[in-house]
DNA sequence: CTAGGACTTCGAGTACACTCGAGGTCAAGA
DNA sequence: TCTTGACCTCGAGTGTACTCGAAGTCCTAG
């Protein structure tokens, strides 16, 4: 199968899919005059990889993860990325309720409801050390980034 | 309050304070003998700011969002918003599925897994054209990005 | 008065995840 | 045979969200 049909069937880029090779998300792809030819194994890998880089793994991370097929850190990865995204979406819910509560209580303006949001977020209170988390690199990988 | 105190408060860093202001996000700090002084007005700002940074909007995003404060096209992002959250967590959650399953099997390689993974998964055999959601800009704010 | 630290602007640099263009190759159909 | 279109490599460019460094300013303590 050609890279063309790959990237239609997959729903990528032949381009994404050439990156994808030469940063070793996938194994190399054999050529057939020159020009890539996948076979059964390179299409499954780019299946897992799709699954990843839809599921929210960096390509960093994805590296990794397909790195570590079969082995129980691939779980941990997994698990703690979970976490991260469900911790995404607990702050985008509070963010929402914020808002709605907002809209329903037809605030004059952003300074009034600044107000209110100021009453009700733990911003600019607390701990005024150590915060800013999920924002940049996800703390599961650094490691594997430092050392590329 | 001077900007680093704000820096420290907020669990932001100061240049970054700098940029939310030049970008649009904060309306401009007042300043004294040169120096940024934010006051209550400007601190809830960035409060607001980083309430939506890490609910996950952009700097687009959130740029829009402040500049519909108080209208309702503002619950109307927020809830594309929380929206594709949720397909996010779906998804990484289907993947987390997955890979249990395949680590529970004790599958031999990454090839046999990797036919496991192309039976279950529904990547490259459905409509093979209109696909990629979710990456790149959001559906819900590509007009106002366009218009920069 | 002077040293230090926190601040200022400005332009350049960074990481990620591709994407694009140039310049060339290959294979199938008219 | 010729043309067309898909493919190749390589290097450069893009957008996001900052970060950093240089060079200079301001305020406070000693």
């Amino acid at each position: 199968m050609k890279i063309g049909e790959v990237a239609r069937r997959c729903g990528v880029s032949a381009s994404a899919l050439r990156y994808y090779e030469q940063e070793r998300l996938i194994p190399p792809v054999p050529r057939r005059g020159g020009r890539r030819e996948f076979d059964d194994r390179s299409v499954t890998a780019v299946a897992v990889v799709q699954l990843a880089r839809r599921a929210g793994f960096s390509i960093g991370e994805t590296r990794q993860l397909v790195g570590e097929f079969g082995r129980n850190r691939w779980r941990r990865l997994a698990s703690r990325k979970l976490d991260e995204v469900r911790e995404t979406a607990v702050r985008l819910q509070e963010m929402t309720r914020l808002l709605e509560k907002l809209l329903d209580c037809d605030c004059p303006d952003l300074d009034f409801c600044g107000r209110v949001i100021r009453k009700r977020s733990n911003l600019e209170k607390g701990d005024p050390k150590e915060r800013r988390p999920a924002r940049g690199r996800s703390a599961a990988f650094t490691r594997e980034e430092a050392s590329r």
